[in-house]
Order: C-alpha cells, then structure tokens, then sequence
DNA sequence: CCTTGCCCTAGAGTAATGTCTAGAGTTTAG
DNA sequence: CTAAACTCTAGACATTACTCTAGGGCAAGG
C-alpha cells in the first residue's frame, strides 16, 4: 500500500508544495514513482521524512539534513557520520534552548513590571530617565513627538 | 556620556548593517542623532535593545517587536497591550520550546540505536524492510543508485 | 591641510524557505 | 465518455531578515 503526495501531506502537515520542494532539494531520493510519474510513498518513506520533520523543526537546515539524508542512503557504513551530525546538532539545539529560556526569563521580568500594583509609576518613572538622559547630552526627547502629536 | 553605533555594534554583538536596518524598520525611534546626523545612543537606549535582543532571539518577527515599541513609545498608558503582546508571545515560545524537546527526544532515540553495538544490524535490517515493501509494490529500490554507483 | 577612519543614506544583493502559476497528463465517479 | 479532481515539472514570485555597495560627509591625529 502506498500514499499520494496529497495523503502525505495531510498525514504530515506538510504542504503538498513544500513535499515537492523537499524532493527537489534531494531531501526524498527514497521516494519512488509509478508507471505515472506520481509519487508513491511507503510507510518506510513516512518514517524517513517524520525524521526530516524532527530534524527541520529543531532548526536544522536544509542543506543538513540533505547530507544526514544522503548518509542514510549510503547504509551502515556511514553510522558513524550520523552520529556524528546529530549530536553535533543536539548539542546547538541544546545551546538555543538554554538561550531561549534565558531571554524567555527577561521578558518574564518586563511582564512582572507590568502586571505589579505600581506598573504606571515604574514605567513612568524610567521613561523620565531617558528623557533627563537625553536633556543632559543636548539630544531631542524620542517621546516627544508622541506628547505634540495630541 | 553616549555611544557610537560601532560601540553598540560591540556591546550588543548587533551588526552595525543590522543596527542601522533595525532603525529604518522603525525598531529604534528612541535613538537621537547629534548635530551632525550621527546617532547618539544612550544607557537606556541600550537597555531597549537589550529588550530587543530578547524579542528578537526567542523568535518574535520584526513586525511584532514594532508593535511593541511602539507601544513603548506611547507610555503608561499602553502597559495593558504591552502585557497581551508579551504574554501571548510567551505562549507561543513555551510551546515551541516544548516540541524543540519532543523532537529533540526522538533525535536522541535515532542517536541510541546509533550508538548501540547491534547499530549496524538494525540500520541494515531497516534497510531491508524499506526494499521489501517498495519490491510489494513494484517500485524501484531507491538504494540502488548507491549499489550501481559501485 | 590631509589622511584615515569613522558616520550617513539609498538602494541593490543575498540566502533560506517556501508558495504559487502555467501548462500538461492521469485517474475516477457518474 | 466526460468532468472534476488529482498528479507532474519548470520556473516565477514572496517573505524575512539581513548584508553589502556606492557615494558622500564629518572628525581626530600628525
């Protein structure tokens, strides 16, 4: 039994042009075709590309994944270069996560800010900061045009 | 005292090119210009970017961290769309952070079989499985390129 | 003064990742 | 048998986010 691009597409969530685009870039050389042209996917090639899928939704490129692809294709002998790849790019994932949850952690500060009792009064208070700032170097106040324009 | 746009390139890991397309994308109203047309960035200029930063590294588009200076630039009487904007922000990269993990666990599953010491009888009997089923459905063996290629 | 190294703008160019259109062939339900 | 719904390719177009170039002005040291 196989599936259509159509079935695929629905099945993966992934648009029926980006399926196309994907073989064009040489991300599904597994994918076979019938006597038609059409594409003909097995439940095999549905593994490979929730594969492609993990390996694109954590940020890796295309042309990454094309060589993790290529590996594949090559069998057994190239194990070791999968390692290699993947944990190369577990590590930068990893590394991303930690940054994220950093910045995630600052906005996390700005929303306490805003959502505490005296919200008006701090934000109000740090933006006469930046206007006493800007007087004492004899630059224009950046609120201003907001203030003339009412 | 204020900073050269070289200075802020450095402080921040901003490129200048970068700096100056984040202006003409209206992500920097606040920066003044002295007599000569320069920008002049201040300690609170600074620390806007740095908010910037923040947006802009957990993956919040240009457009949305327009929408939030903007909101900046407004004051106090904006912090209740500042909130919305953050928390809803902050949904979407919790929600991303979490399949970033999901996907990163079926990474680390490939990389176990990888690693294992029968790898290379499963990758072959994988292998196996996927010629199997392209050979029922009278399909091509997308392998062969490699094994004619020999 | 003059050279060197900054700064500026406008706008062109680039890279990655799709997304869509045109034109043509195929399959399927009535 | 025909219309509707699907498939294909090639290639144009779109989007996001930079990145760079050209051409010119300003500033600081010798």
């Amino acid at each position: 039994m196989t599936y259509t691009i159509k079935e695929v597409s629905e099945k993966t969530e992934i648009s029926i042009y980006t399926l196309r685009f994907y073989d064009k870039q040489g991300l599904l050389p597994f994918v076979a075709r019938n006597s038609s042209g059409y594409r003909a996917f097995t439940d095999g090639d549905l593994s490979l590309i929730h594969t492609i899928s993990c390996l694109k939704n954590t940020g890796m490129t295309i042309k990454d994944i094309r060589r993790y692809i290529d590996y594949v294709m090559q069998g057994p002998a190239t194990i070791q270069q999968r390692i290699t790849l993947l944990s190369e790019h577990r590590k930068k994932v990893e590394a991303r996560q930690r940054k994220i949850a950093q910045n995630l952690q600052e906005i996390d500060y700005k929303l306490n800010v805003y959502q505490s009792p005296n919200a008006v009064a701090t934000v109000t208070k740090e933006q006469q900061f930046v206007q006493q700032e800007k007087t004492i170097n004899q630059l224009p106040n950046p609120y201003a045009k907001t203030i003339l324009s009412k």
